[in-house]
DNA sequence: GCCAACGTTGGC
DNA sequence: GCCAACGTTGGC
């Protein structure tokens, strides 16, 4: 047996890159490449294939959770980092010595309706929550499991 | 568009 | 090691 599934948090600009763009990707896969925090990545490094993850468009109207995916491959190097012509490209990190990873997604489920942030702000079981914390940006962040269950019922299944 | 909160950089 | 300046995030 291995360790419990956990459970995750991700945001992403939907005019970057949206649940819809999930769905219509090949095998509704991706690659999580970008992200250029540490804790950020810290939190990606600790993935297990099968932690669920709660896919948040952020920047969006309203911003909201949308949906639902999973870990399908765990950390590894992320190459946008090496491309000099990226928008995220780091000098500091080389094939040789990578600063920053990522992982592979893939798509369980679309809400049927999306979990604005003022909806989430108004639940009690909520606010320890990492992303109702004032003043957090961090785009990837742990999510404990009773918010999870509190979440998934409020999108209804 | 504004701005608070936060992370990073670099001078000292 | 301190901290001011700067850039980014992201809600509003």
């Amino acid at each position: 047996m291995g360790a419990a599934r956990r459970y995750w948090l991700m945001k992403s600009e939907p005019s970057a890159f949206s649940i819809e763009d999930l769905q219509k990707a090949p095998g509704q896969r991706t690659c999580w490449d970008g992200v250029r925090n540490y804790q950020a990545r810290n939190y990606m490094r600790e993935m297990k294939i099968g932690d669920q993850i709660l896919f948040y468009h952020s920047n969006a109207d309203p911003p909201a959770v949308v949906g639902v995916a999973e870990v399908v491959r765990e950390a590894y190097p992320d190459p946008t980092a090496f491309d000099r012509k990226d928008k995220h490209f780091d000098p500091k990190s080389s094939p040789a010595k990578p600063t920053w990873d990522m992982v592979d997604i893939k798509l369980v489920r679309k809400f049927a309706a999306p979990l604005p942030l003022d909806l989430l702000r108004r639940q009690p079981g909520l606010k320890r929550m990492e992303l109702l914390r004032r003043g957090s940006r961090l785009s990837v962040q742990p999510v404990r499991s009773e918010e999870w269950s509190r979440i998934l019922s409020l999108a209804g299944t």
